[in-house]
DNA sequence: GGCTTTGCGAGAATATCATTCTCATTTGAT
DNA sequence: ATCAAATGAGAATGATATTCTCGCAAAGCC
């Protein structure tokens, strides 16, 4: 899409500024009108999530309740994908914003990550009362299907937990030779989806009390299970 | 599926013997050829998925490699769901037969775990070549549609695992205060998924070399990333 | 052996979605 | 005012899963 019939780069200079500018200002206008329809497509699909708990939406569903039409959900989404990609973009996003403060509250490192650990894992958990993100709920479709995408949503999250890994260990909580990037990967990964899978209705099998608890995976991430 | 017409449990002993073995013995064969049927479903399903090494296959295709019909497929599965239940069952089924095996070579319990945490780890990897199961591609669908009937599959390898972790436990190998179970729940996720993870193609972002490693994901499930 | 019930193959018919396309209208820019 | 791009409405397409209808053919029964 959207190679215009601009000269090639080797005019820019010839061109008189004013006239760039004046494309500009132009431009920016119609960017502005698609950035608020994106915005409303964005918004109807998370009401639409957190209304019926569920991310199994159709993109009709979308387009109805944003109020406009197929046409521009295609011009604006190269596809379904895409809208899901920037919701759970978004969500990361403020996750990772929230669980920041959160750790803000803290100055020892081990705490602020167990902090952090913990609100993540809260943060993840399929929640029955549905006024969580609900973002793990189409990680696995995005990760089949565009795993190098999800990987840049991850992005935010692997930052902070990297961050706050590096000042552990720089306070000399971690192994000597720990990674902290790669203990920041790791832990998350293991934090998201054990809270996910743990999350659902508790088994009715021979042997119960599985559900995983925040305090089990931070100890787990933290301790590991051997003795040393 | 099938509560047939037969007569409510109290009326059992009512019932002349010979008459419910004349009706066994008439449904046996039936039941047989229904086997017969549903292993080829899955035989089908097997081959198509290794051949083209996706699990995006078709229940046409799946019928027509079979040279069954349609009608047979949904007179024997639910759905497409139950055939991917059945496969993903019985992927986890052979590998934890695998993982036991590989752990049987040892003798020592923490060694005994390693293995098997290996193991699983490169079961659970996308393998380019794929010769693998590959059951961890169909898994996140599951786990959205039918987390129940995931779990049970889970099952066997939740068992083994479990059992690996109470030996070590009786070795005193874990933390004075450990639950096998527990550990062993956190453990699985914790592998299967970062193996899922981090196996697609390396990044090319600014920061690379983030393919976990099974050793990594060991020392991280056995010894977490604190410096205790 | 005929007769009947049941299972099954072939494939048409439905249903659901995502995605695309057409046409007329509206809106924004000049 | 005028022209081009954006939109809305909704029909058309395409891919799949799932169901249904029609007969045939094997399985069990007399």
């Amino acid at each position: 899409m959207a190679q215009k019939t601009d000269p090639p780069a080797n005019t820019l200079s010839e061109e008189p500024a004013w006239k760039q500018r004046a494309i500009e200002r132009s431009t920016k206008a119609a960017k502005l009108r698609a950035e608020q329809r994106v915005e409303r497509f964005l918004d109807a699909a998370q009401a639409i999530i957190t209304e019926k708990g569920t991310t199994d939406f159709t993109v009709q569903e979308v387009v109805d309740r944003s109020r406009q039409s197929l046409r521009s959900f295609y011009q604006h989404f190269d596809g379904k994908h895409e809208l899901l990609l920037a919701l759970f973009e978004d969500a990361l996003r403020r996750s990772a914003d929230q669980i920041h403060a959160a750790a803000a509250g803290h100055t020892d490192p081990l705490l602020r990550l167990k902090v952090a650990v913990q609100l993540l894992f809260e943060l993840c958990r399929p929640d029955p009362d549905a006024q969580r993100p609900l973002f793990t709920d189409f990680a696995p479709q995005l990760l089949l299907s565009h795993p190098t995408e999800v990987k840049v949503a991850h992005s935010p999250l692997l930052s902070l937990f990297t961050e706050l890994m590096t000042e552990a260990e720089a306070a000399g909580e971690l192994h000597p030779d720990a990674k902290p990037r790669r203990l920041a990967a790791l832990t998350m990964q293991t934090v998201m989806f054990n809270a996910q899978a743990g999350g659902g209705a508790p088994e009715d099998g021979s042997d119960d009390a599985h559900v995983i608890t925040a305090d089990e995976v931070w100890e787990f991430c933290s301790q590991g299970f051997s003795r040393h």
